[in-house]
DNA sequence: AAATCAAATCCATATTGTGGACCTTTCCCT
DNA sequence: AGGGAAAGGTCCACAATATGGATTTGATTT
């Protein structure tokens, strides 16, 4: 297919459906815009599609339930069959819903915003966003939202919690990317921010991606040792002055501890291979 | 596209990006399989489709993110974007989440196992199975199988909720796969069962999928007057007996009754779009 | 009523997905 | 161990299918 417009060198990984990619990049998309609802033409700017081919894909996402498009305002929104898809896949992956409690405490007891953040190959993925009381509300985060590890304090939470080869190596494949749309993020910055993550035990972004929208998070392992995600607090700049954050990181450490005891089992591989024996056998 | 073997007389709907359309299919394959996996050659032979086609697209499903392959076992089971998905979606069909409280109670209740369906379409899509502490037990209904609006308890239950002529239509579009996958189950009888359905207020399948497998079922309202899908109990026929099935019924429609209550506001469309002004500038 | 912007549609073109045939690995039975 | 079967994975010529510039339709604003 003719490539539209941007997209840098070449492909990395090999040959596929493109297609493919290019209709779930515009699920994706629409994901992003989970509850606002998005415009084709604003798929058609993000993406970088000519507008037939967006709206073609679209359409064929909303005709296979995946996605819906709100017939008033022509809004395309995630549809009944992604929530069904989700659903099912939760049962693999159930961290969200374990961690929606903590979220809430974090919100009730700072009164400021808490968010969980996981990983997603080379990005963190804000799954979620729970608001505190306090009046004045920083919309940088929403649910869905992706950036590349460490642009942010839960993402960099993660990155840090990542063994030092495997970070670098993220960093690496990412500096495209933060070069080309995060110019407040060189690499170098961010291999800094990741030691001082290690060494004070928690993540900071002092207003790094939008000036006054300060932030503190704290990852989240699994049982087998691997980083599961990350929960972060943000707020107003003179919300997170030293003794302040002190107390967040706290908060937060606490919260942690609670979702690392009550982690579910990984999906035991050898188990599914018996029950799969047994299973998918009609 | 050469069509594979099966495919009825021809795609109802406007022709679209047919490639897409099977690999969402495949998509959906791997999701009735969750938690369970599926194999390639079972994805040939349920799909339909030829095994390079199905590798290929498993593959670029793999590689996005939204299935993962178990490397020593070779099952495809749903990956981790399928999750972030989801869990965006469910900000705007957050049902199951509301039921998963009702329907452990209803299992601890009934010693049996306690199911949610919702509608999709054509189809009543199995969500979320909560087991019971009676040692016999059936694996007739899984997370993420479909069925025929009316074909088993709860699926039953909410083709009886629709109004009439809307139920009939669905009666009458899926008699093509009723006929050819569903011998048990007639359009006549579906017919039947859903005029004794909304007499006696609830739905009952007296072992008409597997015999032995009873299950009874009720739909749960939303307060826009619409069905949102139903909760049901199955059982072994002598557990499903008159006396216990009215019990059985009354603890679902206790549990409905709660449902109902803290039904969440159904995202109002004119709110949406005013958000959507504000937020889709940038 | 005119103008502006966005959404939806058309259609010739060649890029892309397709599947029969083939190879490789794993597992099981003797 | 050895041999056979079944499943997973790959190749490549072919044409069916997605593509996007241009156009039409529809809605909203001045």
């Amino acid at each position: 297919m003719r490539r539209a417009k941007e997209a840098g060198p070449a492909r990395q990984e090999g040959g596929g459906t493109q297609s493919l990619q290019r209709a779930l990049a515009v699920l994706r998309l629409v994901a992003s815009h989970s509850g606002r609802g998005i415009r084709l033409a604003d798929v058609v700017e993000r993406s970088g599609l000519t507008k037939p081919t967006a709206h073609r894909l679209l359409q064929a996402l909303e005709q296979e339930g995946f996605l819906a498009q709100d017939v008033a305002s022509r809004l395309y929104h995630l549809g009944p069959e992604a929530y069904v898809i989700g659903t099912l896949a939760g049962d693999r992956y159930g961290f969200r819903r374990a961690a929606l409690p903590s979220l809430a405490r974090l919100a009730a007891a700072s009164e400021d915003t808490a968010f969980l953040t996981i990983r997603r190959d080379l990005h963190g993925v804000c799954l979620h966003r729970e608001e505190g009381s306090f009046p004045i509300r920083s919309y940088v985060l929403q649910a869905g939202d992706r950036h590349p590890l460490g642009v942010g304090a839960g993402s960099l939470a993660i990155l840090a919690a990542l063994p030092c080869d495997e970070a670098e190596e993220l960093i690496e494949r990412n500096s495209e990317e933060l070069q080309a749309r995060y110019p407040g993020f060189p690499p170098s910055l961010l291999r800094q921010r990741v030691e001082e993550a290690r060494i004070e035990g928690h993540a900071f972004n002092p207003g790094q991606l939008y000036a006054g929208s300060w932030a503190v998070g704290v990852a989240v392992m699994g049982r087998n040792g691997q980083c599961e995600g990350a929960l972060s607090i943000a707020a107003i700049e003179n919300r997170l002055q030293p003794d302040r954050r002190t107390y967040l990181v706290r908060l937060l450490q606490q919260e942690v501890a609670k979702l690392t005891e009550l982690q579910e089992r990984p999906a035991g591989a050898t188990n599914i291979v018996a029950q799969a024996r047994r299973l998918t056998a009609n």
